[in-house]
Order: C-alpha cells, then structure tokens, then sequence
DNA sequence: CGGAATGTTGAGCTGCTTCAATCGTCGTGG
DNA sequence: CCACGACGATTGAAGCAGCTCAACATTCCG
C-alpha cells in the first residue's frame, strides 16, 4: 500500500519546508507509485536514460561513478528525502549510478511529467532547482574536502556530515545512527586507501572521537567531531522535499 | 553600450541551445545591464547575499572556495556563457566566492525577477534547472578526479577539460587557448601543491604533450593529452544559455 | 632601482598507497 | 552439524607520490 503524500512522515520534518496544501495535492497526482528494492539493487544506471524520477522515503544508498581504469568514486550517499534522477530527466542521460546500500522504498515520478511542473506548479519547479543547487554546493563542500584535508579530516567531515543529516531526519538516537556502508565505500567517497581509510577510523575510535561497527556509528561528542574535521559550522540547511 | 541579447555573439554558437525569438525577447526584458570589471575584482563573496545574477559574456574567471585554515579550493573555473550567482538567487546565500582573472564583462540580471522566470517562462526555468544539473555533473566529475587520478592525470585532465569548453567556445586558435591563471590556480583546483604542479607541467611539456606559458595554452595532439588524463569521451554538451 | 608576484628547481620527509596475509562472520550445501 | 567459500575488517611491511621547506630566477611595475 503506497503512502499518501498527505501522510509523508518527512513531510513533517524540520528540515523540509513546509508545503501547502495545494502543493501536497499536486505532488500526489504526480506520484506514479512507489519502488521497493533490495539491497544491493542498481536504481538509476550511469549513462542510462531512465523514464522515473525517484524521491528516497526510505533506506539508504549510494551515487557513484566508474573510472575508465575501473576506480571508483562515490559522490555522496542517499538518504530519505534526496531525489535522484534529475540529471536523467534534464539531460537525457544519468552521470552516475545509484545504488540502495539497504532495502529501500521511493516515491516514483514520470519524466513525461517533469514538464508538467515547469508548466503548472513553478513554486515545485523552483524547489527542483533549489535542490539541484543544494546538491551542487554540497559536491563543492566535498571537493574541498577531497581536495584540501588530510586522512583524518576527511573521514571526521564524511561521518559528521552523514551523522547531522540522518540526525535532522530524526534517525539518530542517543548519539546512534545507522551507516550501513562499507569501509570501501567511504574510502571511495573520501578519495582514500580502504587500508588508510580503516587504520584512520581506528585511532579515532581509540581516541573515543567515533565509533563504528556492526553498521551503527555513535558519535557521543559532535563537537569534538568537527574538531578533527576541522569544520566550524555543521549545520543541516532546510530544503525543498519533492 | 550595451549589447542586445538578438545580436549576442554567445547564443549562436553551437555549444549552445538555440533559443525562439520569444525567449530571446524575454532575455532582453530580464537583463538589467552589464557589469565591467577588471582582473583580479570579487565578482560574488562567499556567504553573502547578492541581489544580482550575472551570465559571464567576456573574459575569465574562477569560483573558489575558503577553507578554515587558509587553504582555498578552486571550484571551477568561470568561462563564457556560464552562469554565476544562481546559489544565491535560490538558497540566499553564496557558498563559493567568484573573481575575475582577467577583466571581464558580465550580463547582470535581478534576483528579484528570478522568481518571474518561473512563474512566465517555464522553458527558461527548465534551462535554469538544466544548468544547475550540468554543474552537478561537473562537479561530480571533477571530484572523481580529484578523488582517484594521481598528478599527472589530473593536470592532463584540467587542461584538456577547459581547452576543449574554449574551443567549444570558438576561442581556440590553431591548438592554442587563452589561459590566464597561475600556477596556484590549477594546482588548487586539482588539489595539487604548486610545487608539484610545478614538476609536472615540465614533464608535460618535455613529453610534448601540452606547453603553457605567458597565458596561453597550447595543446598539438588532444588525443595524446586525452591519454595522459585517461578520459576516452572530452566531448563538450550541448546546454541552454540564459 | 627596488619590491612584489610568479615561476623554477633541489632536497628531504611523510602520509598515503600497494601488497599480502590473517581473522571473523555468515550463508550454503553436503 | 560441520566444512567451505565469500566477503569484509584488520594489521604489518615496504615503497613512493606528492608535500613542505628553501633558495633562486624572471618579469613587471611604480
């Protein structure tokens, strides 16, 4: 039984501008269904042209893309709320893939009717460009990151990120978030050795600054986080939900 | 003297979608004048909130960001046709800052009409969104890069990727490119030391494969230099102009 | 002429990579 | 119930790509 968009539990959340009415009701006919995957499945495929448009309600993923030498580059993770296949459904064609890390359920869109929105509901075309916007700051934010920090910054920033974001989700308990990845996978979001990538987590577990295992992440001081991630300012943005 | 958006030298070229007489109509209605600035001038700062849009028409530029302890990342850099301060208009808030290198002339438009894009010109806010995407895809690029190719490859890779935007640009003459910037400025782009960058730059021009002196770059044998960056596809994509 | 900005080069060091081996866990099939 | 293989995490060792430091060259401009 799919949700109605009336009944979104992010809907409600904090971090996602509130909708009117008129806009749930539209967002509603837009909705084609909804998609439930396995872990493990492929959602949108790198330069695949993909009819639907997804908005995560639930589970995690992954974005990434493949190198010619068969590296890989994992550009950001997927968390409920994130729409993914915009670039498919602007320009023809996905620049990466998407992939669920957990099962995961999404709202599924029509690409025919993206146009629809432009025509009939600018307020949710500008909130499609904010989020297209958002996602092009936050790849900013990373390719400083990527580029400019050492080893231990970089894996402090990946997880104080991940951690705030699921926090505004209201997914984190007690200092206690899910993060069902791979240690391949944040070295591969971090630009890092899978080897360099686990002998950093492990002084920073030592040093009671994070710990992760068994797919939970407890961070009991952000602050001390953001220490070693050197970031000031690690506060979530509010934004559109489509 | 102001140039008409009709007589524009950018929109017909073929990098660029063609546009209706309507739309370029509408572009001339939208455009509130031109802003000349000489090199070296801040054309958006980093966190504030500028009233203003601009479309780059002459010149060069670079986005860049600060980082807490001093360091800068460039974010890309800033050519012809491209559209800066959209970060602003959406989110209220500039996350990268935006200088010209050399001097530069800009197409100014109004944020406070943004918002009439939307509501009396789908097709444009669906350009607008379009470019967001594109720049997504960019960055999304640029942070594989970054993240998973070693010096040479990236420098082959910075090199490549921004002769090919000019040549798409018509500003290629004969293998030789206008390239404006310091050492310093590709070297934190790729995320590089400028020693280093340096080091490889001469290996570069040893192997014959790329000469950059005094401003220009000059580039014999694309393919060879596709080879040293390891892309296969420098194909630059057909994008709205707005 | 002097000073600032940029480019060039050498030397030495280290953060990170690669290689390689081991361990624990879990699902599967005999 | 156990053996086996697959997968991920962990750890040690060795090497090097790229960093920092430091000096010097070149160009340009007031």
């Amino acid at each position: 039984m799919s949700i109605n968009c009336r009944n979104c539990p992010l809907r409600t959340l904090q971090v996602f501008r509130s909708m009117s009415a008129d806009e749930v009701k539209f967002m509603q006919e837009f909705k084609r269904g909804e998609l439930s995957v396995d872990a493990g499945s492929t959602i949108l495929m790198e330069g695949s042209n993909s009819p639907q448009l997804f908005t995560a309600l639930k589970g995690v993923g992954l974005r990434y893309k493949n190198m010619p030498d068969g590296q890989r580059q994992v550009v950001n993770f997927v968390l409920p709320g994130d729409f993914v296949g915009l670039q498919a459904g602007l320009m023809g064609e996905m620049q990466h893939s998407v992939e669920a890390t957990t099962q995961m359920t999404l709202c599924v869109f029509s690409r025919n009717e993206l146009w629809d929105i432009f025509r009939h509901q600018p307020e949710r075309a500008f909130d499609l460009t904010w989020l297209a916007a958002l996602e092009e700051h936050f790849l900013g934010e990373t390719l400083a990151v990527v580029g400019r920090k050492n080893g231990e910054q970089r894996i402090a920033w990946g997880l104080l990120k991940y951690y705030c974001r699921m926090d505004a989700l209201g997914l984190a308990n007690n200092g206690q978030v899910q993060f069902p990845y791979r240690q391949q996978d944040l070295a591969d979001a971090l630009g890092l050795s899978l080897v360099h990538t686990n002998k950093t987590l492990k002084r920073l577990r030592e040093r009671q600054v994070v710990r992760w295992d068994s797919g939970i992440l407890r961070v009991s001081n952000l602050r001390l986080l953001a220490e070693c991630a050197d970031v000031d300012d690690y506060s979530v943005m509010e934004r559109p939900l489509i």
